[in-house]
DNA sequence: CATTTTCTTGCT
DNA sequence: AGCAAGAAA
């Protein structure tokens, strides 16, 4: 559920962006093959089952009346000139992997001008208010002799002859201004730095993208989408009342589901004005008191969130769906397709240490299932999580176990014997496998003690620790000895010993600066983490 | 049992 | 820890 957030204390006016590319895995093939450009062009995930699923359509195909949710036969069928380029498959799934690089790409030019939060793999939030008031001090729109002819094309929300043939000049006009309020100046001047963005991402990356600009995040993300593909659409404050009355509740982010069902049946709410005739506190008995102050604050154009600083995702995750008569049967094949997913799933957490510094703590199996025996009383197959181990062979055994105990979970009391017989009485329609909790490995000077006590736990057993500091070492260890310890001893010891070598030589010499050391260390402890002492056990209701 | 594969956030 | 909802291509 949706929850208020306060507005920033500072209370300032806020410039913020959404910026959305254009159908971008479509965009990101026709880079590939620039003989698409132009072209109807769809992307499909798979192709034998009726042609595969689409998941990005080009604006030329849906002219011609292709839309998603259609599979690619059908797309085929309505527009048989239509492009479909297939999602690359590795290991037997989809492989998603260039489409989040390309979207890297992207973010790596919006962060340039301002705090920037990814908010999915095409789709960035900017917080422009440092920018556009640096802009308005230093040179205002109606400084400047010409407006770049991106900013011209805006669309400025609530102003007359949106369709007129001069409608360029009314927005060369009204981002000129100079009796405007402070507000519009600073929206004029983030729509002049959106503008610039967008043309900087074309150039460096050849994508094109849609902005909203507005004075918060809702408002951003609401209009980025109004006008596509490739242009921008500003929301002045004068015109968010309007915007808002008519607009149907269901068009509203996180209003899409079933909470905008329930105040659709249960209020009679049909447009975001509708809900202006409830109080705070009606909304709040109905809602609860976040949502019911959040639903109060959005029906007037208010909207708190900050802008996340976040460039990297916050978990990776690989999955894949056995529709139909595909659905797993066998133990064997679950963890032959397990496997699949965690062996790519160690490559994602891996390459985000290397480039990212950052690790991984929790990792977690999913499954969807059904019992072919009862489908009367259908079950929901219980996700289990356990600490994540580097490899992909501790991966695989992890997830195998924690599948195991979801499963005997699942099955439960009707545990149908039925061992040696040809059904099971279970399939797995779905699999996939997560890691979460990733922190970036901490960098500077820092106490190696840490790492010891108190803010990081230590892998080893404090037996482990204290054995290894009082038995295995010796005072003031030479190079030499270090050289030869590390050949000598097992993984985990050479990691302690690392620790205290690094620790000793601190005390020893002082002003060594141990960083790096630290950063070593913390990859070394993680990759060598020793496996969980138990997986997750169903609780015995019946002993309780 | 056919859209599939992600990802985030909030509740309990 | 586990789950549900929501959103996006």
């Amino acid at each position: 559920m949706p929850v208020a957030r306060p507005e920033p204390s500072d209370s300032r006016t806020r410039i913020i962006a959404h910026v959305d590319l254009d159908c971008f895995y479509v965009q990101v093939e026709q880079r590939k093959q620039p003989e698409l450009r132009g072209l109807p062009t769809a992307v499909v995930q798979y192709n034998e089952w009726k042609g595969g699923a689409l998941i990005a359509v080009s604006y030329e195909a849906r002219k011609l009346g292709v839309s998603r949710h259609m599979r690619g036969d059908d797309a085929k069928e309505v527009c048989p000139q239509i492009h479909l380029v297939q999602v690359p498959v590795a290991r037997g799934k989809a492989d998603l992997n260039t489409y989040r690089n390309a979207g890297s790409e992207v973010v790596s030019v919006l962060a340039r001008k301002g705090r920037c939060e990814r908010a999915s793999i095409d789709e960035v939030y900017l917080d422009l208010t440092d920018s556009a008031e640096a802009m308005l001090r230093e040179t205002p729109p109606e400084s400047l002799e010409s407006i770049n002819e991106e900013a011209r094309k805006s669309h400025i929300l609530g102003l007359k002859s949106e369709d007129a043939n001069d409608a360029q000049e009314n927005v060369s006009k009204w981002l000129c201004r100079s009796d405007a309020n402070h507000q519009d100046k600073l929206l004029a001047c983030g729509a002049l730095i959106v503008a610039e963005l967008r043309m900087e991402v074309l150039k460096e990356t050849q994508f094109t993208c849609s902005a909203g600009i507005a004075h918060n995040k809702m408002l951003a993300k609401l209009v980025s989408g109004m006008n596509k593909p490739a242009q921008q659409t500003v929301v002045p404050f004068s015109s968010v009342k309007g915007l808002l009355e008519s607009l149907p509740i269901k068009k509203m982010k996180q209003l899409g589901g079933k909470l905008g069902t329930s105040l659709q049946t249960e209020l009679g709410v049909n447009t975001v004005g509708d809900l202006l005739q409830f109080s705070e506190e009606k909304l709040q008995e109905r809602f609860g008191i976040n949502t019911g102050t959040w639903l109060w604050n959005i029906a007037r154009g208010i909207n708190g969130e900050e802008v996340q600083g976040r460039l990297l995702p916050k978990s990776h995750g690989a999955g894949k769906s056995f529709p139909g008569p595909r659905a797993l049967k066998t133990i064997a094949s679950v963890q032959h397709w397990l496997n699949q997913l965690c062996d790519e799933l160690n490559e994602r957490i891996c390459c985000d240490l290397d480039q990212n510094k950052r690790i991984a703590h929790n990792f977690t199996v999913y499954a969807s299932a059904y019992k072919s025996c009862d489908s009367e009383s259908y079950k929901k197959f219980p996700s289990k999580s356990c600490p994540l181990r580097y490899g992909t062979a501790k991966i695989q055994e992890d997830a195998f176990n924690l599948f195991q105990a979801g499963l005997r979970e699942y099955i439960g009391s009707h545990g149908v014997k039925t061992l040696g017989h040809h059904h099971n009485g279970w399939g797995i329609t779905s699999l996939s496998v997560s890691a979460s909790k990733i922190v970036p490995i901490p960098s500077g000077t820092g106490s190696i003690t840490k790492y010891f006590h108190g803010q990081y736990t230590s892998p080893f057993s404090k037996e482990t620790q204290d054995s290894f500091v009082k038995e295995a070492m010796p005072l003031s260890p030479s190079v030499k000895a270090i050289q030869s310890w590390n050949q000598l001893i097992s993984c985990n010891l050479r990691i302690m010993y690392r620790l205290w070598v690094y620790k000793s030589r601190k005390e020893f010499y002082g002003k060594i600066r141990i960083h790096l050391v630290l950063q070593q260390c913390r990859q070394m402890m993680v990759l060598a983490r020793e496996p969980p002492h138990h997986y997750p056990q169903e609780v015995d209701v019946a002993h309780l």
